[in-house]
DNA sequence: CTCCTTTATCGTTAATTTACGATAAAATGA
DNA sequence: TCATTTTATCGTAAATTAACGATAAAGGAG
């Protein structure tokens, strides 16, 4: 009887991709987008006006922030008549935080 | 006998530095970065000339993104004769994923 | 249907980033 | 001292990003 190599348990960090982490973290690298997804986090949703009152750019400017937040999947649209309401994808949210601790090893320091 | 207010156990999110944070995440979001920050990680400590050979980039590149990287901290370099060599600020790396963690609420999804 | 509100997209400009080669700087070794 | 090795910095070109105003698109109200 032969036997198959064993399965691959330990998660292998090398596995984890560097472009999509860094893709995420380029997200994330912006004050204002920061501060959309943490009010998108305190108000679990919020039309694409109110952030525009609550920022000191133009709403095209903030639309364009949230097309970057949402084109890696950190937040999503939906459409309510003329509005369009976001919110916060917080299982890709989670997956940074996790893949960035097991990625860089953050757990162990 | 007055009660004093009680001080706040909880930390306030709303203290953490946006900016401070999205400079942290910029520096991360260059997949070259992110494979000089894991290579330091793995070997501990590392030659920039060492790092130039595992990545595709011309020397002066690489000397950039280090530069980058040692600018908000997250690495050190110590001059070891001619040679330089870097690795990791741990502390700092631990406190991305804490910052990261707590602005973003990471902790309950 | 027409106007109004709301958001997305377009076009543009200014600023920043990335990459490279060339070169300077600093330490070692002959 | 002089050449070599190693790294940092400079200068530059190409690409990307951020911001804005103008405008298009889509839905609701009258």
């Amino acid at each position: 009887m032969n036997y198959q190599p064993s399965p691959v348990i330990i998660p292998d960090t090398n596995q984890i991709d560097v472009d999509e982490l860094a893709n995420l973290c380029k997200a994330l690298a912006h004050p204002a987008r920061i501060k959309i997804l943490k009010h998108l986090l305190d108000e679990n949703r919020c039309v694409c006006g109110r952030i525009v009152e609550l920022l000191p750019l133009a709403q095209s400017t903030v639309s364009q922030h949230l097309k970057v937040l949402k084109e890696v999947g950190l937040v999503q649209g939906e459409v309510e008549g003329p509005k369009t309401c976001y919110c916060v994808n917080k299982t890709k949210l989670a997956s940074i935080c996790t893949s960035m601790s097991t990625l860089l090893n953050c757990e162990d320091v």
